[in-house]
DNA sequence: ATATGTACCCTGTGATGTAATGGTACAACT
DNA sequence: AGTTGTACCATTACATCACAGGGTACATAT
């Protein structure tokens, strides 16, 4: 699996490793069960700080697309191909918009959406 | 009606503004048809900038709470006292406050949450 | 002339959040 | 001893936004 990653693209360097993964499972040319490289390992292949590659791990580990298991390493989990499709992030687009636009359509100003969404956010509790 | 501002609170200026004249208008100091002074009048009473008072006229003509009716002034609404109640900003809080936990309980980071948000905010297009 | 609300331009300050980095440490295995 | 994922402490740079202010201008009225 050959992942590189651009310092220079805008899209930050954890989600050019989630894209770079998912695609090379689409693709087959990771199978469920494969190993991947540690995060340390790719890590200092990339020159990237070990934190950045473990943030993408444990968002694919989220997803279901693939599996750590502890000391053993991480694998492409079973069902990766399936749920390479699934995006949790266009759902909750989708779910975000449909509220946003209500609220627009109700005179709402958007400085107004985004205080109520920042109060909301930061109040982690319940 | 005697609005007062504190510079020091940390409630926004705008937001005591709507605050005082909502008060004033609910506690029947202020009735329907009475007349507000003028942005540029009260502005320069509390020593605010012009734009702060707009703001606040602004909302509160959103809200029907006040009229504007251009070169004659400003007034209180008719129907000022019940549209007094109707709390905007409360209603986008517990609609928001839906979808964040839907998408909490669904394992969504918050980082997550939050780009998506700040995506669908900056394009006004739609 | 003077006043009304309103629409632009631009500025600065402070707060907040992301992304990425670094260090240290742990238990559990080879 | 070395490696695995993971958890905490932390800092830096950068971007975005709210708030408030200042200026200028406009049409429409008195």
């Amino acid at each position: 699996m050959e992942i590189i990653v651009n310092i220079d693209d805008p899209i930050p360097l954890f989600a050019q490793l989630v894209a770079q993964i998912k695609q090379a499972i689409a693709s087959d040319s990771k199978k469920p069960g494969d190993p991947l490289p540690s995060i340390r390992q790719l890590a200092n292949d990339l020159e990237l700080n070990s934190k950045t590659v473990a943030k993408a791990y444990r968002l694919l580990e989220r997803d279901a697309v693939i599996q750590t298991r502890g000391y053993r390493g991480t694998f492409v989990h079973p069902d990766a191909k399936a749920n390479c499709s699934i995006d949790l992030n266009a759902w909750v687009n989708q779910q975000l918009s449909v509220s946003i636009s209500s609220f627009r359509n109700a005179g709402v100003t958007d400085s107004e959406i985004r205080i109520a969404f920042a109060n909301l956010m930061n109040e982690r509790n319940k």
